[in-house]
Order: C-alpha cells, then structure tokens, then sequence
DNA sequence: ATCCGAATGAGACTCAATCTCAAAAAGGGA
DNA sequence: TCCCTTTTTGAGATTGAGTCTCATTCGGAT
C-alpha cells in the first residue's frame, strides 16, 4: 500500500463525490494486498482480522466503486460466489479454472482479443467487455 | 415434440437410473419447445400454465439432468439467474449480450475454438468445455 | 469547533436455488 | 391386474450471496 496507489484511491473518491473514510481504505487495503482471486466474505473476514471494524455492507459497497473505477477486476467463477483480484498494472486477462485442483490460471493472447472486436463488429456491434473462462484439466503426460 | 426426441430423453433417464414421469417429460418439452434463453422461473410457470402440475424443485432437478446429458446448455449472464437453451443439434456457439437492449446474440468462430484448446495446451491443460460471453452495445451508424 | 449531509453497521430482507420428508407414483414381478 | 418396493414429487423450509434500512456516527468544509 504505497502512497501512489492511496492518492489514486483518494483521487476516484473525490471524483465520485463520496468521503475518503478508513473502511474504505481498509477494503482497497485488503484487495490490493494479494493477487489472489477472493470471494467477498474472504476480504471481508481479513480486514476484521486485521483489526479494522467493517461491516458486509461496506465491503460489497465499496468493492462497487473499485470495480467501477477498473481498480479492482470482479469475476464470476460460476459457483455462485463473485471473486475479486486486484488492477495493479490494468493489464487485462482472462481465466482457466482447472476442474480437479481449482486452480484458477491467468492468460492474455492479443489474437483473442482481436478476434472477439472483430466478431462484436461483424453484427454490427462493438466490444464493451468480456467474460471468458476455459475450464480445463492437467494433460495426461 | 417429435418421437425421436421423446426417446432420445427415455434413453437418457434410463442410463442415469431415473425413472420416467410426466413432470419430466413436461420439463424437456417445455425447454425444448422455444430456442430461447430462458431462466427456470420463465419455464416452470409456463408448464404450469399448460396445466401441468409440477414444482420448482422438479423443474430445477430435471434440468440439472438435462445438462448434465449435454440436452440443454445452462448459461450465466451475470444477472444472477441462469438462463437455459435446448441443444438440439448439439453445434456449439457463444453468447453475445447487448448491453443496451438486453438482447443475446449467438455466435460461432472456429478460428476461436482452435485458438483457445491451444491456448489450454500451451500451459499444460486440456480444454474441457468454457463460459464466453461478448457484452457488446451498437456501432453508431 | 460547529454543523450537516454522507457513511457506517447490525440485522432484516431478497431471491435464486437447494433441501426435507411425507405422500404419491412408477414399474417390475406374479 | 394387484402388490410391493423404490423412486419421485411437491409444499414449504432453508440456504447463502448480496442488498437494503435507518438510527447513529463521522468527514470535512466553513
């Protein structure tokens, strides 16, 4: 958590019209801290560890404004629970998730990307966001 | 609803050790009937509504069975209800979602199926079945 | 330091989906 | 056909992630 990234923070609250407070800085905190895939509950019970007094409903209103303001990437695993990583570089990605272990694998392929514009603007529409996610499993060797 | 199918489905529960029930029947048939991306509300109370008597719980469970036996593809568009779609003809394609209109478009690129069971083996995995979702709005003419 | 609108939090609420279990129905055997 | 065992059904309870409420607390401009 270094300077840059709490005045870039502060810079989105401002921009948002909303207050710089320490719950909220406690979530952007907590997010930032790890560039694992979390689910809501997970953050939620680390910053209580942590000793910062939060509740729920602060946490899910503050994930909103970081996911928002593309500071945070929400993904949705397909099991019910969103999970939430981190924006540190803006460098998008997408997800394997393997079947047997659950390890969730980050990857960018720059003809994926240009396919996926190309196929949005062939029917006459244009690529505002993505959701893709390859469920795998280990190649036999 | 032509013989074949019905068949085809009798096959299907008599491998999984179910048995045969009209509320079954009722559910494949009522998915069956439109190609539609329907939520299991929008199904139940249209069976309901052709008098047959069946339950959200059998509903959901049989159409867990379909899935399972590639008969109906479940899809989730981050709306917390998911939707459900025949396969018919068991081709594949993907979803487009219009952001503005709400409007799902499908679509097929083989050039992106090879792209990603590639991009599974290059980092070790076998490519088992994926979630991809284009959220589009329209070009401005 | 004061003040007022914004933020917080405990817990109620929502809603899709799942579970429970007594009653009903399937289907094989005779 | 009638039995009999096992599966299925359904009404309603439950779950669980996420949202909402509103009295209280807090931020921050003046």
């Amino acid at each position: 958590m270094n300077d840059s990234t709490i005045q870039n923070f502060k810079e989105i609250l401002r921009k948002e019209g909303l207050r710089y407070t320490k719950q909220r800085q406690a979530v952007w905190d907590e997010i930032q801290s790890s560039q694992e895939h979390r689910d809501a509950e997970d953050i939620y019970m680390s910053i209580r560890n942590n000793g910062v007094k939060v509740s729920r409903a602060t946490v899910y209103r503050t994930i909103d404004v970081l996911v928002k303001n593309r500071m945070v990437r929400k993904m949705d695993v397909g099991d019910g629970r969103n999970r939430y990583e981190p924006r540190l570089d803006d460098a998008h990605h997408d997800h394997m998730i393997c079947i047997e272990t659950g390890k969730i694998i980050e990857f960018y392929n720059e003809e994926l990307e240009d396919l996926q514009e190309k196929i949005a603007e062939e029917n006459g529409y244009m690529l505002v966001r993505h959701i893709h996610q390859l469920f795998v499993k280990p190649l036999k060797k």
